[in-house]
DNA sequence: GTGAATTGATTACAATTGTAAACGAAGGGG
DNA sequence: CCCCTTCGTTTACAATTGTAATCAATTCAC
């Protein structure tokens, strides 16, 4: 029984997480005027997120006087990366690749970042694979079309002209 | 005046697409029942999405007979891509070469893959840049603190001490 | 101290999403 | 020809999300 958060978050949501955690420590205030320069948003609004992301657990408050200063309760990094893994489990085991590639050439990176990259890919070279497996249910991607027995099987008819 | 379909779709209508992509013509009947084997799904529940599905114009549906022959009226990489730009979205510029690398570190790859990867790298060597620059409103990432200039704000009040 | 400003909490309400039953037209079987 | 199945459409309804006004308790300014 982990007590793991649920770590997926709306787009709104994100606009306010962000402000906290890159100041670690603000006041509704501050997470207010910062979004004003972007989000179309009134106050009223931008508190109305800001008390449904505490309501979720995702943020920390402390009591500063009357007024509270608010914190991450979670990592910024997990939630990107569960955000990440939610969109590439959208996609066949097979196709990773290729997205990750089209990624990078969409990426505006530095010789460091690349030399990296690099050294990732060297790892990768020791367990890569023959080829990779598709990990998708049959019919859900073109690796493994469904099959189907039955008579009504469009797919199946057809291939039997 | 782009005629720009908008591509953002909900978890549930993946599920539907990926079938239609795979399939790239099939009835309703085969969807539910490919997606019996992965959701728990009341074939009405099926049906409600496909309807959506039809109605936000992503689903072109050819009439056979008295049903429907559902097919994609959207590129499957054009949706993958555009919810991967979302998702990045959420992080700074300055991030994206370590996220990437962190989705290929998690990655299953073949030797192909990773040659063509290695490609991709050489190709980005050419344009790659001294530091990335962020791209973060000031405030929303840790590049840019926002340096607030009024007295209310926290972190300058914090700066002082 | 009394009124104005702050600020978290409460309430509101429409749109979207998840989940599904019910309905209605059209075919298929007998 | 009539009933049963099939399949798209309509309707339902709760939960979530986007957007915001209002309220109530403080505090600050005078």
């Amino acid at each position: 029984m982990s007590t793991e958060i649920d770590l997926k978050i709306t787009d709104s949501e994100w606009e306010i997480m962000r402000v906290v955690w890159a100041q670690k420590e603000v006041t509704s205030k501050e997470i207010i005027e910062v979004l004003q320069q972007k989000k179309d948003w009134k106050p009223a609004t931008t508190k109305t997120f800001i008390g449904r992301l505490a309501n979720k657990d995702m943020l920390d408050t402390r009591t500063e006087g009357r007024r509270y200063i608010y914190s991450p309760k979670v990592n910024e990094e997990k939630v990107v990366k569960s955000a990440l893994h939610e969109q590439f489990n959208h996609i066949c085991n097979r196709d990773v690749g290729n997205t990750i590639a089209y990624l990078l050439s969409n990426a505006t990176l530095s010789l460091k970042d690349i030399e990296k990259l690099e050294g990732v890919l060297e790892e990768k070279k020791k367990d890569a694979v023959e080829e990779v497996a598709c990990n998708c249910i049959p019919g859900q991607c073109e690796c493994k079309s469904h099959h189907c027995s039955k008579d009504t099987c469009r797919e199946r008819n057809l291939k039997k002209e």
